[in-house]
DNA sequence: AACGCCCGGTACGCAGAGTT
DNA sequence: AACTCTGCGTACCGGGCGTT
């Protein structure tokens, strides 16, 4: 009998976050190579801090999310919730690759939970915030264009570790995100073109927007994340698009949704594509 | 054999929808 | 607002079947 994914009560708070002095060990840099430790550390305990304030009760109504491992003797392959914020739509950028739009905030957490299960950060764009994408999440250029802001190629050690400490040798890693085939993904490999670096093999990634269009005609009626919690009944309160809090939701959404389709370990490998999917949108 | 009808598969274009 | 995937509707084609 195939193994259904099973969530139970989380270990530890749904909001530990992943510090950088966790993770540098991990990514085998010194502090000074990296970024200023000390600056990025207290933004980084000042998001946590600010998601513990503005999010600790955001999500209301529904069960605490769970998840178990499918079995002790087999670890199970890390599913990883993510979300991005950004100057604006993905562009596919031919010659110049300074120009185009970047991310400016990316939050990601193991839904396996345990210690240190979540991370994110503000990234510095290096160009301009447009003023009406303020409204929206309100990341404006104030906020993230200053020099204590790391960039993603700041940052891609930290992420590289995070997700090295959260994965089994020799299994792959399950990225999840709304649209990431269309929108996430695509940012993300472009980022890391323009570090050079090339996404590992053993990363796939699950849409679930592709996910909810298999969704029965009565579920079906819009498709977007604020649909679909309302569809699931997840209440989500506070402000909308921050990237971490549209992962919890996000979590939310995907458990749910993984009892409706009753997702199997390998139904998910089977509906997950692989990070060469978004060589086309590179150069 | 000729004709008409139905069904399934394929191809195409358009509108809607998704992300910030 | 940019971009494009997806679903839907439509048209077309070929095969099967029944009727004349």
């Amino acid at each position: 009998m195939a193994l259904l994914f099973r969530f139970s009560q989380l270990r530890n708070s749904m909001l530990s976050s992943c510090p950088a002095r966790v993770l540098i060990p991990y990514a085998g840099l010194s502090p000074g190579k990296l970024l200023d430790p000390k600056s990025y550390e207290r933004r980084a305990q000042e998001t946590v801090s600010l998601h513990s304030a503005s999010l600790g009760s955001c999500i209301s109504g529904i069960q605490p999310l769970k998840f178990q491992q499918t079995s002790e003797h087999e670890p199970s392959v890390p599913l990883l919730i993510f979300d991005i914020e950004t100057t604006g739509y993905f562009q596919k950028i031919t010659g110049n690759v300074q120009k185009g739009n970047r991310i400016t905030e990316f939050a990601v957490r193991d839904l396996c939970g345990g210690k240190n299960s979540t991370f994110e950060t503000l990234l510095n764009p290096e160009r301009d915030v447009p003023g009406h994408l303020a409204t929206v999440n309100n990341i404006n250029t104030d906020l993230v264009c200053r020099p204590d802001v790391p960039r993603f190629s700041d940052v891609l050690p930290l992420l590289l570790a995070f997700v090295r400490s959260r994965q089994t040798p020799g299994k792959p890693v399950i990225w999840v995100a709304h649209n990431v085939k269309r929108f996430d993904g695509p940012f993300l490999a472009q980022e890391f073109d323009r570090c050079s670096a090339q996404m590992p093999e053993d990363w796939l990634f699950v849409d679930t927007l592709c996910l909810a269009r298999k969704l029965p005609a009565d579920k079906k009626h819009l498709l977007n994340l604020e649909s679909l919690c309302k569809r699931y009944e997840i209440s989500v309160e506070g402000p909308s698009h921050r990237a971490m809090q549209d992962v919890m939701a996000l979590c939310h959404v995907f458990q749910k949704m993984s009892f409706d389709f009753q997702l199997t370990h390998e139904g998910l490998m089977n509906e997950a594509i692989n990070a060469s999917y978004f060589s086309k949108y590179l150069n």
